[in-house]
RNA sequence: GCUGGCGUAGCUCAGCGGUAGAGCAGCUGAUUUGUAAUCAGCCGGUCGGGGGUUCAAGUCCCUUCGCCAGCUCCA
């Protein structure tokens, strides 16, 4: 056998562990486990022959696989000690940390966790070591059904008869489990227990639920402080609580859930995104629609929505004797206007674009400030186009999100696309052939994407992309459809070249998603302080005295009249108590205004944070701001 | 929808069987103020809604609506 560990090669005349081959090459008490194949694996992992092993140390990022795994092992045991009629179920690694789900009457509390964290250190304080010990199908269920542990027995009776069961012992305590897990528990230096929620038996609704701890642990305490901190920084983020604070937007019981009310500051965002967005557009070739918010049944019938759909639509309203519906989504009026007279292959691609409102049945559960409403607004387009068109228009599509996406400040998103699903209409060839120019797209610009195989439509291939929060969640907003089936179902045509009809496709795309969606990610993104270009008041003017307020309003007159956002604040009140208010309100510019800016004619500058820029004159001070607006200085 | 937690003044929160509180905001007055909170007074709540237990209910119980953390699902 041949083992290539890093730089050095070792030989055994028979298979070895990586723990043996630890051994025999001294690594040390400083390695945790090894990335084999790209999987991490543990000391009791036998490699195969000619294997390249790459040893896990403390400051490999792997070795977060291991820690959090086996951090989540020694809560399940202290949760045990503490609580023994509880039943474990499983308790994965996640993204940022790990998690635990157990079954109990009990209901867990906050005071649990501190109560679960120090059973931990105490545990930890023994320093136990984690043994593997592999098993029979007949001697585990015969162990987990002596313990009472019913969740462990169904997952061993599901298991494949070729898989290999194992037991991972901590000192007195053992879970089932197919690892991997650290040598011993000395790695796990920083941990902390985060939250108690819900959960369901293997995500299923209708199964046992079991209540969940969720933690995270580190390699060392600074990295766990980083990111305890980085939490802290988003919940100060939270759109919902910035969007009180900032007055910007509000969700009112009366009216009902998951319905936003957008306030003069919110609305004054909202409507330069929207200008910005019907100036980009009719520039890009689209033409501006206005459609209704409801239609009569039979036309979602038609399109299939009432089929694939009516979970998520508000129930019918009858008027006269027909039957009507609000809208969940706004294509069939588009498609309406296209079918409204004869088209010709040579007025495509049509594209029409419409900053719709839908609205949508969320489950109450899900709802979740702008980021997941009832009722939203799209910024919708719907381009109809002959098979032969399709790359060409997506790749324009792309091109236009990315200058969307790149005006807000977000360079950095994941780009999927999604395949054909098991469901699905239209021919193979359709699908080859669109799946074929979303992805020939994406590669004419060089942009990486992964595929989400089946994760398609049943109408057509996607693309999404998604952008990332401060909470490091990932959003979908873009999004680019193929659609075959539309066009079918409405009978849609044009006349070809050669005087036949035939059917045109349909390219569904959203650049924001919605503007609620987007507002809130917005919100987070810039932690409530707006660029100047979106900024509901761009500049806060700020007598000193009373003596400066007529020279105040002057100012305001004029730089209002050259399309400044102006608010003035010319109280009887001290300027500190003046500045303080307008750096909480997050204004990107104060202008302060005392007896010598009066006296010289000037204004002093201050930028929101605290820099100064200064005295100066009222029509420099446009031009800073202006420059600003038109991208030629950085701010 | 489900599991758990929570709804007290415009906002943030205290009170958890015995006469509804604080800070901020608001209003009024004084102060004419120079780069993140001037001082004083006043106003403000059927304690989310409904029902019940009790001599007595923000406080205990039931129910309903909403919010929050998740589950599940999505723009």
């Amino acid at each position: 056998m041949k083992y290539y560990v890093d730089s050095k090669i070792l030989e055994s005349d028979k298979p070895l562990s990586l723990g043996e081959i630890f051994n025999k090459l001294e690594l040390g008490s400083n390695v945790l486990g090894a990335e084999v194949e790209g999987e991490v694996k543990d000391f009791y992992f036998n490699p195969a022959d000619e294997s390249k092993i790459y040893p896990i140390f403390l400051d490999n990022e792997k070795s977060l696989t291991l820690i959090r795994h086996s951090a989540a092992h020694i809560l399940a045991q202290a949760v045990q000690s503490i609580y023994p009629d509880t039943k474990v179920t499983i308790g994965p690694v996640i993204d940022d940390g790990f998690y635990y789900d157990f079954y109990t009457d009990r209901n867990f509390t906050e005071d649990d966790l501190k109560l679960f964290e120090n059973k931990m250190h105490e545990i930890l304080e023994k320093n136990v070591s984690f043994e593997k010990e592999v098993i029979n199908k007949n001697e585990a269920l015969k162990i987990f059904s002596n313990m009472g542990e019913t969740f462990k027995e169904e997952i061993i009776n599901d298991l494949d008869e070729s898989q290999e069961i194992s037991l991972y012992k901590q000192g007195d305590w053992f879970d089932l489990c197919r690892g991997p897990h650290l040598p011993n528990s000395t790695f796990i230096k920083s941990f902390k227990l985060l939250s108690v929620a819900g959960s369901y038996w293997r995500g299923d609704e209708t199964r046992e639920s079991l209540q969940r701890i969720y933690g995270t642990a580190f390699s060392n305490p600074k990295d766990l402080k980083k990111h305890l901190k980085i939490i802290d920084e988003a919940k100060k983020r939270d759109h919902r609580k910035l969007g009180k604070e900032l007055d910007l937007f509000s969700i009112n019981d009366e009216i009902g859930p998951g319905l936003v009310l957008w306030h003069p500051n919110g609305s004054v965002i909202r409507n330069i995104i929207e200008n910005y967005w019907r100036e980009k557009h009719i520039e890009s070739g689209y033409q501006i629609i206005y459609t209704p918010h409801i239609a009569k049944a039979n036309l979602w019938e038609t399109s299939g929505h009432l089929e694939f759909y009516s979970e998520n639509m508000f129930s019918q309203m009858e008027i006269d004797t027909n039957k009507y519906q609000t809208k969940p989504m706004n294509c069939p009026f588009h498609i309406m206007i296209y079918k409204n007279g004869l088209r010709s292959y040579k007025e495509l691609p049509i594209k029409y674009a419409e900053i719709g409102t839908v609205y949508r049945y969320e489950r109450s559960g899900v709802l979740h400030g702008l980021f997941r409403a009832r009722g939203f607004t799209q910024d919708d387009a719907h381009i109809f186009c002959s098979l032969d068109q399709i790359e060409q228009e997506v790749n324009d599509v792309i091109d236009l999100t990315t200058e969307f996406l790149k005006k807000f400040g977000f360079s950095e998103y994941e780009i999927f696309v999604s395949t054909k699903p098991s469901k699905y209409v239209g021919s193979d060839d359709e699908w080859s052939s669109a799946t074929n120019s979303l992805k020939k797209s994406l590669d004419n610009k060089s942009l990486k994407y992964s595929i989400d195989e089946g994760g398609g439509a049943f109408y057509g291939p996607k693309i999404d992309l998604k952008i990332k929060d401060v909470l490091g969640r990932s959003w979908q907003c873009s999004t680019v459809q193929v659609d075959f089936n539309l066009p079918k179902r409405f009978d849609l045509e044009y006349i070809s070249s050669n005087n036949q009809r035939l059917q045109p496709v349909m390219i569904h795309r959203a650049i924001f998603g919605s503007f609620e969606r987007f507002f809130g990610i917005l919100i987070e993104h810039y932690g409530g302080a707006f660029p100047t270009w979106l900024a509901p008041y761009q500049l806060k003017l700020l007598s000193v005295s009373d003596e400066q307020v007529e020279y105040v309003n002057d100012i305001a007159d004029n730089l209002r009249s050259a399309g400044i956002r102006v608010d003035i604040d010319n109280r009887n009140e001290k300027l500190g108590l003046k500045i303080r208010e307008s750096e909480i309100s997050k204004v990107p510019y104060i202008g302060i205004v005392g007896k010598n800016e009066l006296e010289n004619e000037t204004i002093s500058l201050r930028k929101y944070g605290g820099k100064q820029i200064g005295e100066l004159k009222s029509n420099k001070l446009l031009e800073l701001i202006n420059d600003e607006l038109s991208g030629r200085v950085d701010s």
